[in-house]
RNA sequence: GUCCCCGUCGUCUAGGGGUCUAGGACACCGGGUUUUCAUCUCGGCAGCAGGGGUUCGAAUCCCCUCGGGGAUGCCA
């Protein structure tokens, strides 16, 4: 068994494609099958080469292992379009050849017409240069005519398939839309066209794909019989949408995999949530390893219907993997997200940095949302947002500063930890929210962060003086 | 316009004629734990798009309508 992954470089890598290319690397894995990626460059408009080492970074990053590639290689490449045009040339001259694909000298405004008249009148549009002898073709050529190659709809034919996740499907070849475009006036040729030849040639048998390329289907179909070519075994995978069920754009928040890397989603929980879209384990179990997905994986559980992308439960499972994984790892992955925030770690060991993350990871949905937590432990002063602020202006909050401030003076490194906090409560007889809330404004200035008990030693005794100092000055006045 | 695909809680889904007073997860709401927030835990709210059939019986099968998505000449 082979599959294939065949983005194309014009831009980042789409949260949608990234699903696909899970879902096929899922099935590779769980078949032990061959993952071939291919790029599909020949749009060369929009096509950059940033584009294609973006997509096969954050591919890398997201753990999905393939077997060959343009950098690797194999037995059947090259594995980018452009370079394999000579290879399409053949198949072009053999087409037209054989009466199955002509050239058109069409301009945009005849085609125009045509298709509006086709419409207008409820029939199938067929194409003015369709019937060109060859001698006529050559004639026009010879003249300098711009023209494209086009595909000839053969008709009255039934194109049906069975997909894998969809079902049976057929089309009828008058439905197709008429003759279509296989190579540019430019000379390119196009999607539609050379997917198929590529696919039969490198002799992908499984083709997993989005549902938006279902309606291209029997296009394929069609070159693949006009070429003698084998088919390959479909499956359609319904496409991701946005909370509005429209399909996924920059308005529904981040669509591209390098800024979730970027946001701190962890690659194993994007492609827990990824590879779970769409279908459910039997008894419910959501979150897995990479094995246990693989192992309840299979292609015809995936459902037909569309999917909402849910950017909560995407954030929540991400937050489950922080929560559970191994600490020192957890730590590694941290510290550049703290570097970033602008933290200076080289004046505190490891070995406190992973207790700090130990306490705070419970806070975290997300690695970046750590530079909130951080600034307790290694800032002298956090200063307090505005709701902390009013908080910490209360009478009930003021009390408990007097006390503190009297209180922290009498107590030192070695016994405030035990003695301040009861002595607090003692002193105030403020109890529960009252006492606990205005507490976490005084020693981290903020109203919600890791348990305070085991926050305290890791702030230690001289920055708890220093902040109950400071909101004495500032709010006891 | 035409063709193709799809339609179970707000979202992802289980369920494929009786075991469905429709199950789970996220979100939301409430209780408990935490002498606070979060975490954790327990509970609650909430759905078969609509209408016709078929059947003793339909979320499950068929038809229609509606709704959404996709394709339809130089994107992939």
């Amino acid at each position: 068994m082979r599959v294939r992954f065949a983005p194309s470089p014009t831009g980042f890598l789409h949260i949608g494609n990234a699903r696909t290319a899970v879902i096929n690397h899922l099935v590779a894995q769980k078949e032990n099958a061959d993952l071939i990626i291919r790029i599909e460059d020949t749009d060369k408009e929009r096509s950059t080469k940033e584009s294609e080492i973006s997509i096969m970074e954050d591919l890398k990053w997201m753990g999905i292992k393939w077997t060959e590639s343009p950098e690797m290689g194999g037995d059947y490449g090259p594995y980018r379009q452009t370079e394999r045009f000579d290879i399409y040339k053949e198949y072009t001259d053999k087409l037209i050849a054989n009466g199955g694909a002509f050239r058109c000298f069409c301009t945009r405004e005849d085609v125009e017409a045509d298709k509006e008249d086709a419409v207008k009148n409820n029939k199938p549009f067929m194409d003015r240069c369709r019937n060109l002898s060859t001698e006529e073709q050559e004639k026009l050529v010879s003249q300098g005519k711009e023209f494209t190659v086009k595909f000839k709809v053969p008709e009255g034919e039934t194109i049906s398939f069975n997909d894998l996740i969809k079902g049976d499907i057929s089309f009828k070849s008058e439905h197709i839309g008429g003759d279509f475009i296989i190579v540019r006036s430019d000379g390119f040729p196009v999607y539609n066209y050379i997917v198929i030849i590529d696919d039969t040639l490198m002799k992908i048998t499984h083709v997993i794909r989005g549902e938006d390329h279902l309606s291209n289907t029997p296009k394929q179909i069609l070159i693949a019989r006009a070429l003698g070519l084998p088919e390959p075994q479909y499956a359609h995978m319904p496409l991701l949408i946005g909370d509005d069920k429209k399909k996924l754009s920059k308005r529904h928040g981040i669509t591209s995999v390098d800024l979730y890397k970027k946001e701190g989603y962890l690659p194993e929980a994007l492609v827990n949530y990824l590879g779970l879209l769409g279908w459910a384990t039997e008894s419910g179990e959501e979150i897995m390893t990479q094995e246990r997905l693989i192992e309840l994986f299979s292609i015809s559980n995936i459902g037909k219907s569309a999917a909402v992308f849910d950017f909560r439960k995407l954030r929540w499972m991400n937050g489950q993997y922080i929560k559970n994984y191994d600490l020192k790892e957890i730590t590694d992955m941290f510290i550049p997200y703290l570097e970033d925030g602008g933290f200076d770690l080289s004046g505190t060991d490891r070995e406190r940095i992973e207790s700090i993350i130990s306490l705070v990871r419970g806070n975290c949905e997300v690695l970046s949302d750590i530079v909130n937590y951080m600034g307790i432990f290694l800032y002298e002063i956090n200063e307090p947002d505005e709701k902390t602020e009013s908080l910490l202006k209360e009478d009930y909050s003021g009390d408990i500063i007097k006390i503190a401030s009297e209180l922290i003076g009498c107590l030192s490194e070695s016994d405030f930890i035990e003695k301040l906090i009861p002595g607090i409560k003692e002193k105030t007889e403020h109890k529960g929210k009252k006492l606990f809330h205005p507490l976490r404004a005084l020693f981290t200035g903020a109203l919600s962060g890791p348990e305070l008990d085991l926050a305290l030693p890791l702030i230690g005794y001289d920055k708890t003086k220093k902040r109950i100092e400071y909101c004495r000055e500032k709010y006891l006045k």
